[in-house]
DNA sequence: ATTCCACAGGAAACAGTGGTCC
DNA sequence: GGACCACTGTTTCCTGTGGAAT
């Protein structure tokens, strides 16, 4: 008998395998053109055209469900206009930053700053206040006469900060331009939500949604040709089959035509064949790979929790279909066993709402009459692999 | 028609941490 | 070393809710 590890490695190096360039099947692998997405490529770039004339653009609003393209369209056209400007010795500099990263504004304006180049002893991650931050970002954009351009990724996520702490470092990004001496300051957001500006200060809309892009979703055709295009380059040929691809877009192209989802599906279908050793990719591997991406994804976010939240979980299977009196019972008795003081019941209404928005329980609010009003909780996925995943935990062993 | 229950969930305050600035 | 700041996680306080019971 060989060694098992070698005889994988010998595998892989022999160069069986059926994916011949696994790089393409991430989403964000850019091809030289980006399909289907003529039309907002060329809106982008009309509008973004000032800056090759020396001139500050409109701030620029782009909408479009997740995995719609229209983030890698943006840095296309920017990364386009960087090269044209860079000949012509004009001062641009852009600088993106996705919201959903820095947790604060805090932290997201001195992304900023790290990119526009001021050094650690300039600009500190902490101890400052924000206004004094954003006035050290206008120092720089004035001193050194840059021309820049703020690319904010899931710029709803940056405006729900804004609601939380009250801030409107909005209104000032967008109004940047009247403190600035020299240089000029433009900003483009991306977001996944159509409704967002509803949560936004009117005096913001108007100035930052100056021009506004809507990515429409791609359709089931289009996430056929996307992806028959990439498995072309990423696969031997012949090796996925007709139907396992239109299942993948017409999977993907039921939620929302998000082309991400589409290309991860075909991945992992792909390393799914690959592992049962089979020559092709079949529309059983797909289904196979659709319940391992669930899996996986409800695994890592039940991993993700604090301890508390997870004591709350397992009180909601305890007591399933019960009451959020009956649950926060339940979850004290948790917290006695496992030795920890109980958080209050105002805390845990609180985590059981978050913990509903990951989906991982579904609550339903009943009206009991003179019982009153409470939310009965349930558990969305199996037990099971709440208990196996939370065995894990040592701290929870014993109870669950 | 009124009362009452068992909470939901918003708002504000607070404690603690980790930092800067002068 | 003290004033000040941002931020997180939590507690405290409070108002609102809709239908059964009275």
């Amino acid at each position: 008998m060989s060694d098992p590890v070698d005889q994988i490695l010998d595998e892989a190096a022999s160069g069986k395998s059926i994916i011949k360039n696994r790089d393409i099947l991430h989403f964000t692998y850019i091809p030289d053109t980006i399909q289907h997405r003529d039309d907002e490529q060329k809106q982008v770039t009309q509008s973004l055209l000032p800056i090759l004339h020396q001139a500050r653009p409109s701030n620029l609003l782009v909408y479009g469900k997740p995995g719609t393209g229209k983030t890698l369209v943006v840095k296309k056209v920017i990364s386009k206009i960087q090269e044209r400007v860079e000949k012509s010795k004009f001062p641009i500099k852009l600088v993106y930053t996705n919201s959903k990263e820095e947790t604060t504004i805090y932290g997201l304006l001195v992304s900023f700053g790290r990119q526009l180049g001021l050094q650690e002893t300039e600009l500190p991650t902490s101890g400052l206040a924000i206004s004094e931050v954003f006035k050290r970002l206008l120092n720089m954009i004035s001193k050194k006469s840059l021309n820049a351009v703020f690319v904010v990724d899931e710029i709803d996520h940056l405006a729900q900060l804004i609601s939380k702490n009250h801030k409107d470092i909005l209104y000032q990004l967008t109004r940047a331009n009247n403190r600035l001496e020299g240089g000029s300051l433009t900003l483009i957001g991306i977001s996944n939500d159509l409704t967002f500006k509803e949560k936004l200060d009117p005096r913001v809309i108007s100035s930052l949604g100056e021009e506004e892009i809507v990515f429409p979703t791609y359709n089931v055709e289009q996430l056929k040709k996307i992806l028959h295009e990439r498995v072309q380059q990423a696969f031997e040929p012949d090796v996925v089959e007709d139907p396992a691809l239109n299942l993948c877009a017409a999977m993907a192209g039921g939620e929302h035509g998000d082309a991400r989802r589409a290309i991860d599906l075909i991945r992992v279908a792909g390393e799914i064949a690959e592992r049962g050793k089979s020559s092709v990719v079949t529309s059983v591997h797909v289904r196979e790979a659709t319940q391992k991406i669930e899996e996986n994804k409800e695994q890592a976010s039940l991993k993700s929790y604090p301890l508390h939240e997870k004591l709350v979980i397992l009180a909601v299977i305890k007591a399933t279909g019960a009451s959020t009196g009956e649950i926060y019972q339940a979850y004290k008795a948790l917290c006695k066993a496992v030795g920890r003081d109980a958080l209050t019941q105002r805390r845990t209404t609180q985590m059981l709402g978050e913990i509903e928005l990951s989906g991982i329980i579904s609550g339903r609010l009943v009206h009991q009459g003179i019982h009153g009003r409470t939310k009965k909780y349930k558990l969305t996925i199996s037990t099971e692999m709440v208990k196996k995943t939370f065995e894990q935990d040592l701290s929870l062993k014993d109870v669950v």
